[in-house]
DNA sequence: CGACGATAGTTTACATGTAATATATTCTCC
DNA sequence: GGAGAATATATTACATGTAAACTATCGTCG
């Protein structure tokens, strides 16, 4: 009954020790496939999975943002995004802007040529989408999201 | 009804443009959030995720192997191997073996120091497993992974 | 037997994630 | 008003993932 998709995948000698092992694998395998097919489309367009991320926070906010802002939006640590926007801005893609009240700030803002490649890319990315997990029903599309969600309140829970 | 759980997290003003996306990003933030974990367990013990991973598949064939066969059984392209094996025989947790038959062939092998930090691992991220999605039922569980399995068949199926 | 293609690993260059530390500013409180 | 805590970024060091190019072997076929 049980499919072993992912014991063959793995070409796993022995089963899971747990269902709670095999479904977090489950996660981490599919999120590393998607991420790779991401990753291939970004690239063609010169940019990364985070580069994109940060784009895409920003115009969602629709005005410059600090750098801070921006990276607690990203599941990452705020050390990276520094090299983030360098690289960003280097590409002309976003502008860095010392705010003149309190002079530690610096506002991100999406440049009409960042705003440009977004546009570009959003049917691409779209159409990605319902590539990857079009085949799923709307109905379990939910109900993945449903669990995913409830997994993730044990760590919000215990840390944040 | 809907939680909009996620929504929240990200911050984010717009709903969003699908269930696609939404699940899509809910297997990101989600593996995220666990990788953050569990590097944190293994990096308490001096690895890495990927090390870890590459001392289990080890333990799990239960003999030596070549360094593609590894690199098959994780997610990731081959030239990240050199450097992963690399760090793992600086700590004396495997050793390089080069085929007497096929020279071109390097097999790795666990030693026992590796295999003793393994075990001493296995309980915390057995806890771990728990701590993170024991508090989803069986039946929950089960679902979870057969909607992550039928995920990934649109990528098995258009590319490898 | 000798060239050629395939295979196993390595190297290099670059973007990223993490941790720890440093720097510039601002805030707070006595 | 100034010392010290808090905040916003940056810097540095290291492990990793990706792509592309390189090396060493092996196999095969003429």
């Amino acid at each position: 009954m049980t499919t072993n998709r992912l014991q063959h995948e793995l070409k796993k000698k022995h089963p899971f020790e747990s269902p709670e092992q095999e479904a977090t694998l489950n996660i981490i395998r599919t999120n590393d496939q998607f991420q790779n097919r991401f990753g291939r489309l970004f690239r063609e367009h010169g940019l990364t999975s985070s580069q994109y991320n940060v784009l895409r926070i920003l115009r969602g906010e629709g005005k410059p943002m600090p750098c801070l802002d921006i990276a607690e939006r990203m599941v990452q640590v705020v050390p990276a995004m520094t090299g983030l926007i360098d690289r960003l801005e280097k590409q002309g893609l976003v502008r860095r802007d010392r705010c003149t009240e309190d002079r530690r700030v610096i506002f991100i803002e999406l440049t009409d040529k960042g705003a440009g490649l977004l546009h570009q890319l959003d049917e691409p990315v779209m159409e990605l989408h319902r590539n990857l997990i079009g085949h799923l029903s709307q109905t379990e599309l939910k109900e993945l999201s449903r669990l995913l969600e409830k997994c993730r309140l044990s760590v919000s829970g215990v840390f944040d």
